[in-house]
DNA sequence: TCAGCTCACACTTTTGAATAGC
DNA sequence: AGCTATTCAAAAGTGTGAGCTG
């Protein structure tokens, strides 16, 4: 059995810089904004809790620079977020659309690699469709737990993920926060942007590689339990396949219904008239008669509302059908993968994550549960939960297409909290300015992240030449390449633009730009950067990692590392704790090796001086997940519950869960 | 009163088992 | 007997709109 050690913090966004996602080697010092969740939580820790976990004895191996990942329907993805993408959430779960299709290239094709989604807030707040546009109306409401969708195809070969499609067609978005059947769980009305994971197994035995993680800012979109733009209600239909029957010449456009309710209505009043179905007109009886007829009768404007521009749907046999061999089914040896306590069956389909109760990580430091009971099944009981999350947000701040925030120009000049609103990212406008009406609703983000200058940038967007995608590349294990000689500054909005556009006058004649994102594992601890990131840098964050198997005997014996870790929150977090980020390998890197910033850079931590943390360091739970050969394994609920310390507030306790299904 | 949510509904696609044909 | 193609029903995925809730 595998074995992968795993790093939750997949979803660290706006709140995580709130949040302490990093566990500090010093205390530097900190002077938050606001006592975060996590300094409350840090400061009532033992303080053999806050050691930082032991750096690996092995060297970590470094990541492909190459790795790219292209969204293979950006220009579909382009035309909803263009509008203003709005995703149904509902208590069952529902799918995405447009779905996350990716194509992947530049891997070793005899690595193994785990594929991993998850859905991260892009800023705290709550939002209203008012009028036209989007407007902010609140804070945000508690961090819900995050889940992270695990490709069930994970893990696989490089050549099996560069071969095909890769989609996470499956993924459901719910807002049940009692949900078991592992489906991401959002809030209603807020904005998130979706980030894929790629993390590298390097061979049978070690699972020490790094991972790179993307996201396509054009993926972002605003959970809602209704549409509200009708705009983005056309488009789905139009796009949608199993929308089909509410399209113009559809069965359940809105004709049909009238003529159907029409009926039904004339049904129930002939017969409590006395008079039978048979004597009904004819007229009113004729049901596909009414399509023809609606199709004929459409005058050519209405026809034209059925955006013939839209692409193609790909065939469902695209690159993730069924009948495509799976990995799972290649003789391959089965590799001990653990990642945490999920168990990944063999079949692709049941992940399950599990918890140990409070169990010593491999740091020693124990974590037991105070205050809840769980099961495998999820079945908690926890202390009620208490939002606390205080409503300091901007009263109307919209975000539609006649109020787009103004990128702020500089870390330092950024707009106080009450700013902080939507910031989305803005990828044509801030590479093309000729395309920037493709975004009219969209306010651009600030990727409060590294522009990477190393060769592994992506620079290819071979379908879709007007999508600048943004590659957030993780784990520069060793110093990114500057080919300015100039430390890579943590960007700011401005910075963003600028290089962004630097880079597309510098690959105009190379090709499509694309700009990726490094993200150094660096804490976001600069005090200057505080409450910039906090306001329009909710997106970047560390990545899970993984380290060396540590409990096969099978393998060689691997100096015990805390890997995953959870946040621990005390009672009132403005925010639940998440999966928490603390690879010791990279954040040892991070810490030593990051070049400094250059004067009048945006700021980037100083390598060599311990970069003062935005918040002092908490406990955590260690998160595990192990592959399972065994199909019996496979377990219908697929749940990390963390274990609530120090009097977690949310009524499910805070949790972590991390689920796969079956996609193939 | 109203914004937001839930649910039933009709329609669609997808999936898989059953059947027929070679 | 084994394989492939076709058919059919069930399951699942859609948006809609009425009704419910706080």
């Amino acid at each position: 059995m595998l074995s992968v050690e795993m790093y939750p913090s997949l979803a660290l966004g706006t709140q995580r810089h709130r949040d302490c996602y990093y566990r500090e080697r010093e205390a530097p010092p900190h002077i938050p904004l606001c006592p975060a969740p996590c300094d409350m939580a840090a400061r009532a820790l033992a303080p053999s809790l806050l050691t930082p976990p032991p750096v690996p004895s092995q060297p970590i191996n470094m990541p492909q620079d190459d790795i790219k990942m292209e969204l293979e329907n950006a220009s579909l993805w382009k035309q909803f977020s263009s509008v203003g993408t709005e995703m149904i959430i509902t208590k069952k779960g529902r799918r995405m659309f447009p779905q996350l299709r990716v194509k992947l290239s530049g891997l070793n094709p005899s690595l193994r690699y785990i594929l991993l989604l998850d859905i991260v807030p892009l800023d705290s707040s709550r939002y209203r469709f008012q009028g036209d546009s989007w407007q902010v109306v609140g804070g945000a409401e508690a961090r819900l737990p995050d889940r992270v969708f695990i490709h069930p195809d994970s893990p696989a070969s490089g050549a099996h993920w560069q071969s095909r499609t890769v989609s996470f067609h499956n993924t459901k978005l719910t807002n049940n926060t009692l949900d078991t059947h592992g489906h991401i769980i959002l809030h209603s009305l807020h904005r998130y942007q979706p980030r894929v994971h790629v993390v590298e197994a390097r061979d049978m035995q070690s699972w020490a590689g790094g991972q790179r993680s993307f996201l396509f800012p054009e993926t972002h979109f605003l959970t809602v339990t209704a549409y509200q733009n009708h705009k983005i209600t056309e488009l789905k239909i139009n796009s949608n396949p199993f929308a089909k029957g509410f399209r113009q010449d559809g069965m359940n456009n809105k004709r049909q219904r009238d003529a159907r309710q029409k009926r039904k209505l004339s049904q129930v009043s002939n017969m409590q008239d006395g008079e039978s179905a048979a004597s009904l007109s004819p007229s009113v009886s004729c049901g596909p008669c009414d399509s023809t007829q609606t199709l004929a009768s459409h005058p050519p404007e209405l026809q034209t509302l059925t955006l013939p521009s839209l692409p193609l749907l790909p065939s469902p046999s695209c690159g993730f059908s069924s009948n495509q061999i799976s990995f799972q089914e290649t003789p391959l040896p089965d590799p001990p993968l653990q990642l945490g306590h999920a168990y990944v069956s063999s079949q692709i389909a049941d992940l399950t994550v599990d918890m140990v109760n409070g169990q010593q990580d491999a740091t020693g430091s124990n974590h037991q549960p105070s205050d809840s009971m769980i099961d495998r099944s999820g079945s908690i009981s926890l202390p009620p939960y208490t939002q606390t999350y205080p409503d300091t947000q901007h009263g109307s701040m919209s975000f539609s297409s006649s109020s787009l925030p103004q990128p702020s120009s500089s870390y330092p000049s950024l707009p106080p909290p009450e700013h902080s609103g939507p910031s989305l990212p803005h990828p044509s406008s801030q590479t093309t300015p000729s395309s920037t009406s493709d975004y009219p609703s969209l306010p651009s983000i600030d990727y409060p992240s590294i522009l990477s200058s190393s060769p592994s940038l992506p620079h290819t967007s071979t379908t879709s030449p007007l999508l600048h995608q943004t590659s957030f590349t993780y784990p520069p294990l060793t110093p990114p390449s500057s080919t300015s000689s100039s430390p890579q500054p943590l960007l700011s909005s401005s910075s963003y633009h600028s290089l962004s556009q630097q880079e597309l006058t510098q690959q105009a004649d190379t090709g499509p730009p694309q700009i990726a994102f490094s993200f150094p594992d660096l804490p976001p601890s600069h005090p200057n950067q505080s409450q910039p990131l906090q306001m329009s840098a909710p997106l970047p964050s560390l990545p899970f990692s993984l380290s060396g198997a540590t409990h096969s005997s099978s393998y060689p014996p691997v100096a015990p590392t805390e890997m995953g870790s959870f946040s621990q929150f005390p009672p009132g977090a403005h925010y639940l704790p998440e999966m928490v980020l603390h690879h010791p390998t990279l954040l040892e890197t991070s810490l030593s090796s990051y070049p400094p910033p250059s004067s009048g850079s945006p700021t980037l931590y100083p390598p060599s001086s311990a970069p003062p943390a935005l918040y002092p360091s908490f406990s955590s739970y260690p998160l595990r997940l192990y592959q399972d050969p065994c199909p019996s394994y496979s377990l219908p609920l697929r749940h990390v519950y963390r274990q609530p310390q120090l009097g977690h507030t949310h009524a499910q306790g805070s949790y972590l869960d991390m689920s796969g299904r079956a996609m193939f």
